[in-house]
DNA sequence: GATTTTAAATTGTGAAATACAAGTTAATAA
DNA sequence: TTATTAACTTGTATTTCACAATTTAAAATC
């Protein structure tokens, strides 16, 4: 990995600072982990760009991926502890649009924001990072 | 603006989610405010690339910028609100990068990292922007 | 007041990344 | 054995980006 220089927000943009790979992190929090799950998002990524960040997700160790036992052609992606860390980020980001955005959402981040509110944004994220590794587990 | 979809996150991205609007935004955080102070960041931004991302941060209304009195060739960016509240974004993105990146960092955020260590990264969050809002009505 | 310097911006060209459409492979289902 | 499905590849056009050189306009210097 080639970094631009020693600070650590130009690290990470090196890593994820494109228009896809946070979007596809994203995904895996709301439960979609497969390729065909990736390609039925409303953002509509192209299949060659998807293959290329799942390979550079893995890569840097942000995410893995599972056989399917019944279906072994099918890959189920999951989050690593690396990718997980990366929701605090999300979620800031999520609070910044709707702060500063005059727009309608998507009825899950509605859901979200109700969540922020009710318990507070800490605790949203503690706690949704702990319902995802708990999901693994399963 | 053309929005991918109404996930607050994808939105966010479809401003800000490449490789070069948010260092501009982390260099306006650390008292760079010029296009000449832009070009002598470590990351080397090309000039056509400066110039154009400074022009969609102005239209997105991220930064505005003014005349220097004394020498009216010189445009001083500054953040705007919308601006600013980009920061607890850059502050997640840096705590990532300290947690899962084995590298060293710049001086500067290893500031960072004491103060938010020393304080919290709330109270660090909030006295940089209110840090930043003060020097700005000077 | 002509020349030089400086900050900001533009232009041209090659390289890289992305979008879009079509095709391929291999496992599973019918 | 044929069809379907999930994952992936390929080809091509378009857009974005990197790099180098040049231009513009204001300010400073001679």
């Amino acid at each position: 990995m080639h970094f631009r220089s020693t600070c650590p927000v130009s690290n990470i943009l090196d890593i994820v600072g494109d228009k896809w790979s946070l979007l596809i992190i994203r995904d895996l929090f709301i439960g979609r982990n497969t390729y065909s799950d990736f390609l039925e998002s409303p953002e509509q990524i192209s299949t060659n760009i998807l293959v290329d960040r799942l390979k550079k997700l893995v890569q840097f160790g942000l995410i893995e991926f599972t056989r399917n036992e019944q279906d072994k052609k099918i890959k189920h992606y999951n989050l690593t502890s690396k990718g997980v860390d990366l929701y605090p980020i999300l979620a800031e980001m999520a609070v910044w649009s709707r702060k500063n955005l005059d727009v309608e959402f998507h009825p899950l981040s509605v859901e979200m924001f109700n969540d922020v509110d009710a318990i507070g944004l800490e605790k949203h994220i503690s706690n949704t990072i702990e319902g995802y590794k708990k999901q693994l587990n399963k």
